[in-house]
DNA sequence: AAAGTATTTGTAAAATTTACAATATATTCG
DNA sequence: CGAATATATTGTAAATTTTACAAATACTTT
């Protein structure tokens, strides 16, 4: 009854990679327009069939540059989905993984089979190929219970952001809202932001103080963990 | 320089099992002992190539009965690994699931090519093979920071179980201790135990209370998450 | 009956969380 | 230039939660 292991040597394994970014209150992802079959001239997520002769975290950072042109961004596997079906091809398991980026910091450009690649609104995300609208579901849903956790929200935020900025990415990711003076009080109370002494400016309206996060503050933090409740 | 499909169609998965089991005070892991190639005559944890007309989940519940016997055992899947050379008979991808049991209500026989299987004290696990200890490793922290989230603490002990044992688990898993008198407010305020009337038997020394958990408001806060902070 | 062993329980102080609204500071408009 | 507009900023009292800490209880064994 058991096979043989010729049998099981068959299969493909790609990874899918959930990028997200955060701009104007809008959380985002980065989408890329597929040039190759199957599902050619689709939105779906940077993702491709990996080399074998390459680690699995290291294929992620190959794959993710080849189509958008980031390089060297931290990426973090979060769960790998095998339904028998989910591919057209063959059997191909495919490993997610996810990073946060600092969009104004980067700049995609479309290279391999993509043709284009482009950050859409969180809530504006198309019907995607494969089983990837399911993958980034369980990608927001991580990036929701992780921020409770760590101080991660800052990677996706500029260098200086204002207390109100943080605040709707809190709210954005988390969907609720907070009491603005306890939100403060709190973020304040963990020492891990501090003000730069600059200001926002070309607003219309009182401008707000810019913030920045204190990077070793923010490291012990991410290793402690956290609880990020109100 | 893009490869064709088929040199990328040639890896094979495995998946392999954490079931981790709760023991007189000890954190305990379910181990088999290989009577196949690779790695024969060796513990090593429950785990093999899977068949690739399987769903992912699925081989990861039969796996582990083909070698352990245990079945309808609910596993969750944790980590891929996926390093080059981790397995000598070629580039073979292995998903980590890992299970919480109740040791006494399964009995575990080894079938299949597993010759042996037996629970081992987590300080007493040996080096195993593959990237065995690493997987293992990864499940245990992941135990550690799920338990403080999720009342799943309970999935380990039996049905009636005394405070003192629920204790002894919690600082087994976290590695810590806890001052009696607050772990036990703490835990009683939360509501997901009872006192079930009945005592324990056969000590010598002051019997203690025997609690089970509240199923209802256990599935609640399983979907809600809690944090167990001391 | 005394010794041994683990179980059980309370309280005051400190820290944290929550609820809640008025004032300040910039730009734009008339 | 003054008024309107738009957002930023800030404090406090009450409630809740967390923390630190030790003596009495109930069974078995000697």
């Amino acid at each position: 009854m058991e096979s043989g292991f010729e049998s099981k040597f068959k299969a493909a394994i790609s990874v899918d990679n959930v990028v997200f970014g955060f701009d104007k209150n809008d959380l985002k992802v980065l989408l890329i327009y597929r040039g190759a079959e199957p599902y050619k001239e689709c939105w779906a997520l940077p993702g491709d069939l990996i080399s074998l002769d390459q680690d699995l975290d290291e294929s992620a950072e190959i794959v993710l540059q080849n189509l958008t042109g980031l390089d060297n961004i931290y990426m973090e596997q979060i769960h790998t989905f095998g339904r028998v079906d989910r591919h057209p091809f063959g059997r191909v398991f495919t490993v997610a993984y996810f990073a946060l980026i600092k969009i104004e910091d980067y700049n995609v450009k479309p290279s391999s089979w993509a043709e284009e690649a482009a950050w859409f609104p969180i809530n504006e995300v198309p019907e995607l190929p494969f089983d990837h609208n399911e993958i980034l579901e369980y990608a927001k849903n991580l990036l929701k219970s992780k921020i409770r956790r760590q101080p991660i929200g800052f990677e996706l935020l500029p260098k200086y952001f204002t207390l109100t900025e943080i605040q709707n990415l809190y709210e954005a990711i988390l969907e609720t809202t907070f009491d603005t003076r306890n939100f403060r009080k709190k973020l304040l109370s963990m020492n891990i932001i501090i003000d730069s002494g600059k200001m926002q400016s070309d607003v219309a309206h009182r401008p707000a103080k810019l913030y920045k996060y204190i990077t070793k503050k923010y490291l012990q933090l991410q290793q402690t963990g956290f609880t990020f409740d109100l």
